[in-house]
DNA sequence: GAGGCCATGTAATGAGTTACATGATTAT
DNA sequence: ATAATCATGTAACTCATTACATGGCCTC
């Protein structure tokens, strides 16, 4: 039993990656892709050039292994036994909140740095963004539960994305109401 | 007129110091402390290490400048005419969405990698996560709004931070509800 | 055979965190 | 006096993005 002295690393990449592998084994091309087009958009989001270095520590660590390979150098990861058990351990962990970054609300919270009319545009652009993304959101997870039985991280993110973008939606109407008090 | 080749760099963390400034002057200090306290929970998060350094490079290009100094080389920096017009034209600008990042969700969402038993566990850890983060943001809410007339950047996060962690509230009621369809 | 997608990698640069470092002021 | 907080800064390191680079496979 080792006690904690320093913090942990955060290393939440490699946290996903087992994650994702653990839904479904992957190629790192698959893993690109499954960022961008779905967790990637709500929670964490890594490019190829990240990916592929990871996957080769993590190979390396023997927390994944390929499983198969394919024409082109292609190479399907899944994860082995230990690095299993290294995401179930890192799911029970207690968790400390990391960094949260979204550039998108940092823009919308300044828009006291804007005459009246210009915010209430920038609120109103705000909520059609948002009305977008559930419309997207919802057609994502009902692609990904039909594909799969379970629900994998995938489809948990779609519908955490539809409720948080409904709140989205919620709040710039109280914004707009706001700047409305202001400007009488 | 210039046509655009290569992205523009993100820098972020220069137009949320430049929205701050421009709700409040104030110091590398009280910034740092805005950050960690309201915004940096919900949008985006700085140390004093980078904000310092920062700080100076916007002074050199004339978009913020001293404005009062004190003990201890205290130093209080408000925008310039170029600095407010900077910030202006950022937030006009059509948003491109870009990386967000949430290490409490990405945990969530791999709930998947847990048997049934631990995995609602996590779930109902992150119910009462969201309870009492509503309950934290209602009150910083109300402090933040009592202080000052208009609403700036901390007070629309905070409300921002009430709606979206209700949101989680009502998806963790969700997935726990899946989780125990899954048991059947 | 040409264009698009699959598939992998590395190098250079930029952004962010942790650790190191110092010192004045204020409250107890 | 002594601890907490105010206040600033730099250096080393890690993490993330952009750009550079290559080549096979598949469809039209």
């Amino acid at each position: 039993m080792s006690i904690q002295t320093g913090k942990l690393p955060v290393m939440s990449l490699r946290y996903a990656l087992l994650g994702l592998l653990h839904d479904c084994p992957a190629t790192g091309y698959d893993l690109t892709q499954r960022f961008t087009q779905g967790m990637g958009r709500i929670a964490w989001n890594a490019k190829h050039s990240q990916i592929y270095p990871e996957l080769h520590k993590l190979t390396e660590e023997g927390l994944i292994e390929v499983v198969a390979e394919g024409a082109r150098g292609k190479r399907v990861y899944g994860p082995t036994e230990a690095g299993g058990a290294a995401l179930r351990e890192w799911l029970l962990r207690e968790p400390e909140d990391g960094t949260v970054r979204n550039p998108l609300l940092l823009r919308v919270f300044m828009v006291g740095g804007l005459e009246p009319d210009d915010a209430t545009q920038a609120l109103e652009r705000i909520q059609r963004y948002a009305n977008e993304m559930v419309e997207e959101l919802t057609e994502t997870h009902a692609r990904v539960t039909a594909e799969t039985a379970e629900p994998p991280a995938s489809a948990y993110a779609a519908m955490y994305g539809i409720y948080s973008y409904r709140a989205m939606q919620e709040w710039a109407k109280w914004a707009i109401e706001e700047q409305r008090k202001r400007v009488d």
